[in-house]
DNA sequence: TCTGGGGTCCTAGGACCC
DNA sequence: TCTGGGGTCCTAGGACCC
């Protein structure tokens, strides 16, 4: 059976997560500024029409704060709960669903018989999309992968289609790819596009015109797979169920210098207990922990970066034994005089949490720990994130991250719920939850 | 002035083994 | 004398994605 893929992709996604709840800026220019407020990484339709370019530094938004538009710190907990919703709707859609990003996923439309005319169900599941959600999506259909991201890119780029691209439909297939830039290809980013114009690509279909010998020298088996896929020939499998990961960071640059032992332990502390949490989320332990620690490199100041890499004594997913590590280890990176930027640690050598191998000295008390990092998950599943915290992650947090414009975590948070006022007349005492 | 945070895959080359 | 030919494992680095 022929393969065929629908792309679904969300639509500046962060800010529209922001217009949900928040009417007034529908239609305004809108950016979503990164961790610490630093650059912009999501802009309205709007704000690009103003100039306002993807990674513009914070500042220099200032003034167009003045003039009007809309800034919001990055709330990732409104943001990921969103995108939640949308993949569960989209899940009633097709058999065959993968979650490639948190505001796109590729749909398999290779097996729905009862579905005549597919770009009217692609169409049926924007506005369902929409109507359930808020969120606003374009959706592009091809026979691979790399094509139904293509034409995802067609139907954002011509608001003729109203959202939503179908490439089979247009039998010139090389007449549109003749017309796409060979860095809007999916899988040629800055490197390739380089490499690729100095040897005269600078067409999508140039790129499905390369000799594969040359690809692959240059370009290894990934840049011979998307060549392919341009083709025709689907190489990119969907992933319906994703792979445990491999390696898990968690890190964060600080709100300000930090020069302390001690407040660095603090920060390192919070990010290991993220990092061990999704660990356990995914049933795994790891057998080794990295430490890195390091000075702003865009500062013109002493610097010094370095990090550390040990292996635990048994795999483990636990928190506080996590710390303990971490912080043994934070101690010999340590050198006092510098203003530090960033720490974070590197969970590596994953493997499923009954495939770990004990040693002989593992205590028995990894039992009672087992239950505590069960309850606290729970706890803090069922109550929100952070309820219950390790006493080493500190109170005062100095160092965090800067959000000034962080809207309300609206979906996710019982005192941040909008609120609905029954009638202007009654007065603000009547007020309902929604 | 500011410059995120998380991942994946692939290859080359060196060390080492028989 | 000659120094092959096959293999594994590891690491560093480079590319990509959102």
């Amino acid at each position: 059976m022929k393969d065929l893929f629908a792309l679904v992709d969300c639509n500046n996604f962060y800010v529209s997560c922001e217009r949900v709840f928040n009417p007034i800026i529908e239609g305004k220019p809108v950016v979503v500024l990164s961790n610490n407020d630093g650059n912009v990484v999501a802009r309205s339709n709007e704000a690009k029409a103003l100039g306002v370019q993807f990674g513009a530094p914070a500042f220099e938004c200032e003034n167009l704060i003045k003039k009007g538009v809309y800034a919001f710190s990055s709330n990732y907990a409104l943001y990921g709960d969103m995108s939640q919703r949308v993949m569960n709707t989209l899940s009633g859609f097709a058999p065959e669903m993968e979650i490639y990003s948190i505001d796109e996923a590729f749909l398999s439309f290779s097996r729905l018989p009862s579905v005549k005319d597919l770009t009217g169900y692609a169409f049926q599941i924007r506005r369902t999309v929409k109507r359930w959600t808020g969120i606003p999506t374009s959706i592009g259909i091809g026979p691979t992968k790399t094509l139904a991201k293509l034409a995802n890119k067609l139907a954002k780029r011509n608001p003729e289609h109203r959202g939503v691209f179908n490439i089979i439909e247009h039998p010139e297939t090389d007449k549109l790819l003749d017309g796409v830039r060979v860095e809007d290809v999916w899988g040629i980013g800055v490197q390739y596009t380089k490499l690729l114009n100095l040897n005269g690509i600078f067409t999508a279909l140039q790129l499905k015109n390369a000799p594969d010998r040359w690809v692959k020298k240059h370009m290894t088996i990934t840049g011979l797979r998307t060549v392919w896929e341009l083709r025709g020939h689907s190489c990119i499998p969907l992933e319906e169920v994703p792979p445990p990961k491999k390696g898990i960071i968690s890190s964060r640059s600080f709100g300000r210098p930090v020069e302390s032992l001690a407040e660095l332990k603090e920060a390192l502390a919070s990010y290991v207990s993220r990092a061990a949490g999704k660990l356990r989320a995914q049933r795994s332990v790891a057998l080794f922990i990295t430490v890195f620690l390091g000075t702003n490199p865009f500062k013109d100041e002493p610097q010094y970066h370095n990090s550390i890499t040990s292996r635990l004594p048994v795999p483990t997913s636990h928190t506080v034994e996590l710390i303990r590590h971490a912080h043994r280890g934070l101690e010999e990176l340590y050198r006092s005089g510098f203003h530090y930027k960033r720490t974070g640690v590197f969970l590596t050598e994953i493997m499923p949490e009954d495939h770990a191998q004990l040693n002989l000295f593992s205590s028995p008390s990894s039992g009672k720990q087992d239950i505590l990092m069960k309850t606290i998950d729970r706890i803090n599943m069922r109550w929100g994130n952070n309820t219950v915290i390790y006493a080493a992650e500190g109170i005062q947090k100095g160092w965090r991250m800067r959000q000034l414009r962080l809207s309300p975590r609206f979906t996710t948070q019982w005192e941040e719920i909008p609120v609905v006022k029954a009638s202007a007349r009654r007065g603000d005492d009547e007020r309902h939850r929604l």
